[in-house]
RNA sequence: GGUCCCAUCGUCUAGCGGUUAGGACACCGGCCUCUCACGCCGGUAACCGGGGUUCGAGUCCCCGUGGGAUCACCA
């Protein structure tokens, strides 16, 4: 069996969208799933909307996702004598002609089809003239006039295609400068490209470009065309779906491990399983498992999927992942056994790292702030015996380990009769100013014995206030 | 409008002629419990419509409807 090789090749005209996120991550499994290659080439023939910016943000967040290619990145902007010799082949064997038909007269042709049988299209008014291949006119493709093209796609099935409704396509612009559907073509076969997944927007290009394969005498590649990302309006995802950028979803804190999961399984499936990680990924994927229909984006399960995959990185990893986040918080995280403490108590507490960090700000302020609803609930005067007699008791406390710690909460229980949650809540507010939190007795092992005691008087100070304003 | 594609819970999907139509997210109950989560148990919720084929259709065929893609000297 021949060796499979794929490609990923986005314009460089704005930033990698998750639509081209999941079309590269398919190409990527497939290759590694069959010990393939996959190449990345930039297709940046468009030099008035290619820029650098772009290219640079794909390969960012390519490598955010962890998608690396074999070959590449290649840059047709750099193969224009590839192109220009391929011409030269199909205008000398008569598969290519050239057209000086001016754009509005080209404007009439479509209008005059749209009113005839709305089919607006090229009426092949040079395709005999046997005009010269000069500076100013374009070069068009010689479509065949009957017959059928059949596109034998690997995941819809067979689509037929009637030649006479295609147009005689231009291949180079009236500058020289070769479009879209000849390059692909002609890069695909000069890099060896024997598998082409790409958007199902491209189906009807598919015969254009079979017939160019035909005529530059090249075996074709199989072609998978994959289903379109839509928006929650089951429109095409855009900007004004809000985060649609790979690196936006790196910036809210997402792991690329999630995100590779949740784009393989929009389109794809391998049973009921929902989550994979990188590994099973490259182990389960086929061609054949992916679906027909287009799928809708959903944000939520995307956070669902984040959350099962926080649970499952190691929390050296995970810690290293949210110091960037704390840090944007403006707290130094800098002591990393610290840092592994409290990232390990919200573990299955958190969305995504934005939702870790923000959690963990307690474990960092200097001093808290009691939220007003905790607050108003919860540090109330009854609090004010039990707490001081665990502070008192905290004080004198050798062994500042969880196990001694719970033993001190059972002693205040002992002599004041109260239940732990009587006693849990008021401490949960004066050391995290929230009425959420991870366990009790594992917060206060972390703070320590100093925080820890300061946050209880400063608690205390702000009840006996309180007491005193009411009398 | 022409051409092409698609159609199972709100969403992602399993199903490849015979199932009480399964799972996941979300939602609603309950359990666990120092709070919140996690976890566990349970619930609401789907085969777009109409014709065929067949002993039997979510599964096969046709038509309709709906949604999408595409019709550039853009990729």
């Amino acid at each position: 069996m021949e060796k499979v090789r794929t490609r990923f090749a986005p314009s460089p005209t704005g930033y990698l969208h998750v639509g081209g996120a999941r079309t590269a991550l398919f190409n990527w499994l497939w290759a590694r799933h069959t010990g393939g290659v996959f190449i990345l080439r930039i297709e940046d023939t468009d030099v008035a909307r290619s820029t650098q910016e772009s290219t640079d943000a794909i390969f960012e967040a390519m490598e955010w996702l962890g998608i690396d290619w074999d070959e590449g990145p290649f840059y047709q902007s750099r193969r224009g004598n590839l192109y220009r010799e391929a011409m030269d082949r199909l205008l000398a064997a008569g598969k290519a002609y050239a057209c000086d038909c001016s754009a509005e007269a080209l404007e009439k042709m479509r209008e005059r089809g749209m009113a005839l049988d709305g089919r607006p299209r090229y009426d092949g008014t040079c395709r005999e003239k046997g005009l010269e291949w000069t500076e100013g006119t374009v070069l068009r493709f010689k479509v065949p006039r009957i017959g059928v093209t059949v596109l034998p796609d690997q995941v819809k099935g067979d689509i037929a295609f009637q030649n006479a409704d295609l147009d005689d396509f231009i291949i180079a612009r009236s500058d020289r400068s070769p479009t879209y559907n000849f390059t692909v073509v002609v890069d695909d076969i000069d890099m060896g490209v024997n598998t082409i997944i790409r958007g199902d927007d491209h189906v009807m290009n598919t015969p254009k470009q079979m017939l160019l394969y035909q005529a530059l005498e090249s075996p074709l590649p199989a072609f998978g065309h994959v289903p379109m990302v839509l928006g929650p309006d089951r429109t095409r995802l855009s900007k004004r779906h809000g985060a649609t950028s790979v690196t936006a979803f790196r910036d809210m804190g997402y792991l690329p491990e999630a995100m590779i999961n949740y784009l393989a399984r929009l389109g794809w499936s391998h049973g009921d399983q929902e989550f994979f990680t990188r590994d099973e990924l490259i182990e389960k994927f086929t061609v054949e498992r992916i679906g027909k229909s287009a799928g809708i984006f959903d944000m939520e399960k995307l956070t669902s999927l984040n959350a099962d995959h926080i649970m499952a990185t190691p929390v050296e990893d995970l810690g290293a992942r949210v110091e960037p986040f704390l840090t944007g918080l403006g707290f130094d995280a800098s002591d990393t056994d610290y840092r592994l403490r409290v990232v390990e108590t919200l573990v299955p507490r958190s969305k995504t790292l934005v939702d870790m960090a923000a959690q963990a700000a307690f474990y960092y302020e200097e001093d808290v702030v009691f939220e007003e609803q905790a607050a108003k609930k919860f540090l109330r005067p009854v609090a004010l015996e039990p707490a001081r007699l665990l502070l008192s008791k905290l004080e004198a406390l050798q062994d500042w380990k969880e196990r001694a710690l719970e033993g001190v909460f059972q002693a205040v229980m002992d002599e004041t009769g109260l239940k732990l949650g009587k006693i849990a809540q008021p401490v949960r507010v004066a050391l995290t100013g929230r009425s959420a939190s991870p366990g009790i007795f594992e917060i206060i092992d972390i703070l320590g014995r100093e925080k820890t005691v300061l946050r209880l008087k400063k608690a205390l100070a702000f009840i006996e206030a309180r007491a005193a304003k009411a009398d």
